[in-house]
Order: C-alpha cells, then structure tokens, then sequence
DNA sequence: GCCGGAACAGCAACGGGTTGCCATGTATTG
DNA sequence: CAATACATGGCAACCCGTTGCTGTTCCGGC
C-alpha cells in the first residue's frame, strides 16, 4: 500500500500542494511560472498553501523541460588577482539582480583547465561571462556557438565583446609623462599572450608617434611583483627615465628593485601602472596608475549577457568599451635628468614631490 | 509523423546513442553510471556512438533522480577582501580535484542578501562552505539541517567547523611584542559581530595574563583601512607603544594615519596584522603579521564537506584548527621610550631600524 | 541431460516540473 | 435565446536520465 504522506525531510512538491489544495498539479505549476493563465483566488490559495508546506519549486527539475537554469559562468584567468575582485562582484551583484546564480571558475591561468571547467559546466548554464580568458579565439567562438557567451578584455570577432578603453588610458599616461618632461618611454610587457598587453603597447607606439615622445619595449615579463623585479634588473643594463608597466604588480616589483637598487622613484624614474589596484594606493611611493572600471565590467558583461539569454542578438559586431582614468599620485614626477648620460647617478633628494591628482 | 531525426543543434541524448548503438536507453545510461552492469564490449560500442554523436549525460537530468547536482556553494562575506581569495582557490580547485564545481555566492557583507542567495542556491547544491557568515548560529544551524554545511572562520555549535589558530597566532604575536620590551599592547578591534574578533580579543587577554602584559582594547571599527586611520585618530588621544590590529587592513589604516600623524612606526609605535595579505608585504615599513592559511582553510573546508556529501558523519565535535605562524618584517621594533609620559614626542630617526625575520 | 546461478539487457516507473490541447462553465453579443 | 468568445483548469505527454525488477541466455556442475 503506497503511502501518500511525505515523509517530512523531504522537499514539498507540485503534488503535494496540488492535493492539498484540490487542484491538479498544472494549476500548481501555473500559479508560479505564469499565474495570469490561473483564476486570481486561485493562484492566491496555491500560494498560502505552498507557503504553508514550504513548497519551492526545484530549480532543477524546471530547467528539464525549459532548459533555463538562471545559472551563469564566470570565468576569471586568476581568482588571486586582486583585479578581479571588482569584476566579480559587479558580475554577481548584476546577475542578483535578475535573479541567476553566478557559478564561479577559476582557470589558473591554464588554457586546459579553463576549457576542462567550462566543458562541464557549459550544459547547467544559461551563458558564459570569459574575463580574460586564455583560450584561442577559435575555442571561444566554438563555446559562444552552444551557448550566450560574453568576453571581457579581449576582443574576438563575431562575439560580443567589452573592454576598457586601453588606447585612451596609455594615451592619458603618456601625455601625463610628457608634460613631466619625459621623451622616451619604456614599457614594461606582461605576457605574450594577454590581449591588453599587445593593445597596450600598440596603442603607447601610437600615442609616441603623435606626441613626439619615443617608445620601446622590454619584456615580456611575468605579470607579479615578481616580474617587476626582474624587468627592474634588466632596467640597469638599460636605463630609462620613464616606465610604463603592463600592470601594478609589474609596477609595484619595479618601484622596490630600484628603490632596491638605489634608483629614486620617482626621482629618477617615473613609473606609471595600470589598474589601479588597491595595492596601488598602499605601495610608496603611491603609483600613478590607470584606473579602469572593474565593477563596471563585470556589470556590464553581465548585463550583457543576460539580454542575450532573453533572446536579444547580442552585438557580435564592434566591441563595448569603457572609459578609464588616469590617478595620478606620486610614483611619477618631473624629469630630472635632462642629460641623456648615465641617467642614474645618485643625486640625493629626499622626499617625494608632491603631484597634483587628476 | 513525429520525426526522429535529432535537429543537429540540440545534444544528442542517451535515446539517441541507444537507436544508434542497438541497444535500449537503460544500457547506454549504465554504460556510462555503472560500467560494470555491462558488457565490456557493449559498454565500448555505446561509448563509441557516444563520442560520435557528441554525447554527454546531462547533469541536471541525472540530478533530478540522484538528487546529486556535484555543485557546492561557497558563501563568502565580502569579495573584494582579498583575503577570500586564496579561500576561493583552496575551495575551488579541491572542488575541481573531485569534479565539482563552485558556486559562489558573495554575501557583501549584508545577513539578509547571504540568506537569500542561499535559500535560492540550497537545492541545486549539494552542501555548502559558510566563510565568515554573518548570519545567527541558528540560521546556520537551519541550513546545516537541510545540507551538509561546514563553517569556516567560526565556531557553530552541531555544525562541522573549520578555524585558525587564533590563540597561537595572538599568543605568538605577544610574545614577539613582550621580547621587544614592550609592556603594554591595545588591541584595535574589528566588527563587533565577528567571531575571529571576539576569539582575538579574548585570545590577547589571556597571553596578557600569562606574558604579564598588559592589555587594552579600542574600537570596533570597520575592518578597513578607514577604519585603521580612524583609529589612529583615537590612538591620539590614549597613545600606545604596541598595537595589534584586527586585520591587515586597519594596521595598514593605523601605518598610515599614525605615520601622517607625525608618529613613527616601529620608532614609535610597534604594529601587528592578522592575515598576510599581499598587501601587508606591499606596504612601508612591511607589516609584522600573523599569517593564516587561506588556501589551506578553502581546501580542508571543501574536502570535508565532500566526504559529508559522500555520506560521512561530519565531525560536529570539535572544529578543525589550522595552524598559523608569525612573518616579522618592519613595522616592530624594541621599544624605545621606557617612560611612560608623552610616549610620542618625536625624537628625529631616519630610518626603519632593520628587524630580523623568523 | 537437467538444474541453479551468474551475466546481461530491456521494461517501465520514477524524479518534479512545464505546456499544448481540450473540456467545461460563464460572460458577451446580436 | 442562441451563438460565440473567453476564462479556467485538467489531462497527458514530455524533458533526460536512473534504477528496481524481470526475462533471456549461457555456463558450469552433478
């Protein structure tokens, strides 16, 4: 003999709240997912008695039939930097909104991981937020053909795409260090294979040509406090008057392998970061920095995304971006040296000079 | 007519590979849930039609009868403490390791928005990891209920719990501070409503006793670098020789308006964090702190709550402690002013007097 | 040559909702 | 008052796997 009482630890169902509310079980269904197809009082008894039993619709069983889970990936290269913080939290707080869950990947910087993780994710989701992802373009497109796909940072063809305003945020540094009096700028590479990296240095070749100021390029290095020390080394060999960094971390390395070594910042060297981490304020000297707009980013990815889940095109065709701004603070000051020989001779000045904020 | 023929843009599913294959649904699902219920042969055919037709078993589908999604949700108070961050990663790739995956669920420091996360995220998941809830032991407990839940960073009756050291950590923190002939240490709290705050104050209270040190706490203040620089203001007005911070961000808040303040740390005033975050590495002088095993805690979290999930007890007695060590670096010093009287006239001395690491 | 049991594969009933279609009753209209 | 339209709610199929049970086949043992 089958026993009809739910044993208590057990969720409510449908059927549940359909017996106990003399109703059919599609009643109950309606009453939540489209209750304008159910008599008001209707819906409203359902409701009470739902709620009596605790009754929540599972998730899971609805997304069978309409395979839409409000679930989304994100998927960051690397959850231990900082950057991405912001971005996860405008992600998160955007899709909260609207009532998805954010489902959270770590790729480690690994292509494999990432593409491991997104496999078998990619049939629970709804769509896929890509901050900066390490894949190949043609792995992407593949992944934004099964499903909504956004990517931050990085531009690839045929799939919605938003990014910060890089031209313009080099540009930014690069006039600041020109007015400083600077005329050649060496910037400081992060990996080869970062889509703001290759931007960047492109966009500070453009911004020298136009404003006379010569550019080279050293690196690339790792994107970490570590990495900055290292390109601090190379520095000594070829001495320069004026950095800018791939990043703050590099930033950050580069500030203590020369205060390290003896260079002065920004007395010697001025050195400009990119990010405008939380570290850039903490790290004396303050860096002078390009500030993009992380929760802004994951916002709007998201945002994004979610429209392109209700059906919208998505626009695959130019790229969304975001304004940055330079924060100027005091790792940048006037150039010193207006000699081009030996650049670094020691000639002691103590405290940093004050520079105006932007 | 009903068509057979699977539109190409939809997953294949075991129906699919089971016309294909020969063979009836049940086998192409045990072929892949259960391979030992099937001939090795048959199981080889089924895989190869699988593979050909791009098959892969739907999780959702295969959740609603097991009623196992391999999803766990990993609550976190405040994303952008990087703090999280290595708690996200431990989590996260030990999650990986055992082919779950991750959701995650930024409380933003607000009881009611952690609440509903989990109350829409529960029944997807198959148990959860609490970093630092802000809710009430009994909601906890409620949850704890429903799913297997292990709490980090905190102590809850009944419920599995995983913590740090943070007696020894405060302990070694004293002992470090008496060495340095200081005699007197304020505690500058953190959150009220914190459970490591109050385990820290207590903590310090008890090595006072032992150490004969004497103890005094200030505050609460927010757990920020604000909320250090406000302290710092209130250290104006009862000065202090050694001061042990909440976090590393109000001793990083405590360097810095101290510093501005015209008083010297370690000179002056000797200073200990909680945590070593990156950013305790990054500031000047380097912040001596009490280090905490974040990767570590996310890892043991999440694999205790997988063997939950598999079906074991849950070790409700005791929390799991992880053990904490001390990183000396720059902002303690022997205690310079033996007087009591007006500890913080300036005495002029240039430089962070070298310390040794432990 | 017969019997018991193991190995294997299929049937069918789930799990918990969703939704197209139909039946009923009521309201509207001419 | 008949005819039509609309509002409601139920039936039953469906989403895609999982699994208890059953039926068949084949094997070894006596």
């Amino acid at each position: 003999m089958p026993d009809h009482t739910r044993p208590p630890d057990k969720r409510a169902t449908i059927y549940d709240v359909a017996a106990e509310a003399d109703v059919s079980p599609s009643t109950v269904s309606r009453a939540f997912s489209r209750p304008s197809r159910v008599n008001s009082e209707t819906a409203e008894r359902v409701r009470q008695v739902a709620e009596r039993l605790g009754y929540r619709t599972n998730p899971l069983a609805r997304a069978l039939t309409t395979s839409r889970t409000r679930m989304i990936a994100l998927v960051i290269a690397d959850i231990t930097n900082p950057v991405y913080a912001g971005i996860v939290r405008g992600a998160q707080e955007t899709a909260m909104h609207d009532e998805y869950t954010t489902v959270l990947i770590d790729a480690q910087e690994s292509d494999r991981l990432e593409r491991a993780a997104i496999e078998r994710t990619m049939s629970t989701v709804d769509g896929i937020v890509l901050a900066s992802s390490r894949m190949s373009d043609s792995a992407i497109r593949m992944f934004a053909k099964q499903r909504p796909v956004v990517v931050l940072n990085r531009a690839v063809a045929d799939v919605p795409c938003v990014v910060t305003d890089n031209p313009r945020g080099v540009r930014r540094a690069a006039e600041h260090l020109g007015e400083l009096g600077h005329d050649h700028i060496t910037y400081v590479a992060g990996p080869q294979a970062s889509w703001p990296n290759g931007i960047r240095w492109r966009s500070l070749l453009e911004a020298g040509m136009e404003l006379e100021i010569k550019v080279r390029q050293i690196g690339p290095f790792s994107p970490t406090i570590e990495g900055g020390e290292r390109a601090a080394e190379e520095l000594r060999a070829r001495p320069a008057t004026a950095v800018l960094a791939f990043n703050d971390q590099m930033a950050i390395g580069l500030i203590r392998g020369l205060t390290r070594m003896g260079v002065d910042v920004p007395g010697d060297v001025s050195i400009v970061g990119f990010d405008n981490t939380l570290a850039a304020d903490i790290v004396t000297p303050g860096l002078t920095t390009v500030a993009a707009p992380f929760y802004a980013e994951g916002s709007a990815a998201t945002r994004h995304l979610l429209t392109m889940i209700e059906g919208a095109p998505g626009h695959a065709g130019r790229p969304m971006v975001l304004p940055v701004r330079l924060v100027v603070r005091h790792s940048t000051a006037v150039r010193r040296n207006a000699g081009r020989a030996r650049p670094w001779v020691r000639q002691r000045q103590s405290a940093n000079p004050a520079t105006q904020l932007s």
